[in-house]
DNA sequence: CTTCGCCTACCTACCATTTGGCAGGTAGAT
DNA sequence: ATCTACCTGCCAAATGGTAGGTAGGCGAAG
């Protein structure tokens, strides 16, 4: 079936790319070794994509259109919103497992003065809708707290700077330390 | 003097290429526009610098010594630690002040997989200084905790990701409302 | 059934630009 | 003469992108 192709040469794209972008950045992703990744020529790729910039764009919606998927998983899962809370940073721990990987979204905030616009709007899309799920879930905690935004807010930004961390010494143990402290404080907990 | 000369093309070298990694990261610094800025032509750079690599590890270092030399400054000017707990955020909003910049080993950190080692080396370096200083700090106000560590590196991740998310929109009242929720939360207090 | 036109999903060949780096050279100071 | 701090000219490699082409599938018409 040509449409089963046709999906699939885009999809094994938009794959390669994530992985790519999540270990080099926008910046280091480049054409030639998507391609050959997929098994194409790079050229074939803007039969799909119209440039690196449209391409950039796709995979961090992609990307956010799967987090937000497995965040809302992960709420129809559990009715207690502490495990939630709790659970979250497993998501950042797993791109750390799967060869040191920073979350996409963060390697382009880094980015941000060379991305082209389509590009930091679904970065910000993915954080808002990362603080969004996070001030739902600490609202079923605690819906009287005027502060549940910000909290939101710095939940997500602690987690990003933990994975972070972890990934300039390629240390998954410190990430573990880290969230560990988070939820001492008080934070995550 | 020739060695006056010699110590303000290679410092003023030093100075460009900090605030162009903190702009665009290691992968963007390039010899031609860092030229351009001092006011000489690209080769000239390697009479100071033999490789890129070499480069990229002064400025990481230079950074890293800079910070050193601000935080015991802040150190020696309080004897109180809870204000330096307190006033520790300060060094990463004036990157972002500065031009929405990012701290210069926060995305090096995201730049790792592409770092020559002798930069990563470095950027290692800088994030065990701020931890060192973060643990003296925190010690000074509860000796006793056998956790003083773990807390030390949760609070320079979780900055860091302030610093990060902020860039992400260039909105520094995002920073500062997260501080705010360390504080609030017990993180920072 | 055959042929034709259209469409999809590639391919080849090439381009202009950018980048780190190299080799050889020079001016000025001592 | 030597040294320092540059410069010029060039190179190979890498990169996003363009133009033109082709093979195969499919549907419609004869």
């Amino acid at each position: 079936m040509s449409m089963t192709i046709s999906s699939s040469s885009r999809e094994a794209i938009l794959t390669a790319a994530r992985r790519a972008a999540q270990m080099h950045g926008y910046n280091g992703l480049n054409f030639r070794d998507l391609a050959k990744e997929v098994g194409i020529k790079a050229a074939s790729i803007y039969y799909h994509f119209p440039s690196k910039a449209d391409l950039g764009a796709a995979v961090a919606r992609r990307y956010w259109e799967d987090i937000r998927a497995a965040l809302n998983a992960m709420q129809a899962e559990t009715t207690d919103p502490r495990l939630c809370l709790r659970r979250y940073p497993e998501m950042f721990r797993r791109s750390l497992e799967n060869g040191n990987r920073l979350c996409l979204c963060s390697f382009m905030s880094a980015e941000y003065a060379d991305l082209p616009d389509a590009v930091r709007h679904e970065v910000q899309t993915f954080a808002d809708i990362n603080v969004a799920w996070l001030d739902t879930v600490i609202s079923a905690i605690d819906q009287a707290s005027p502060h549940n935004t910000g909290r939101a807010s710095a939940i997500f930004a602690a987690v990003s700077g933990a994975q972070l961390m972890a990934r300039s010494r390629a240390d998954i143990a410190l990430f573990d330390e880290i969230i560990d402290s988070y939820c001492r404080s008080g934070l995550l907990g």
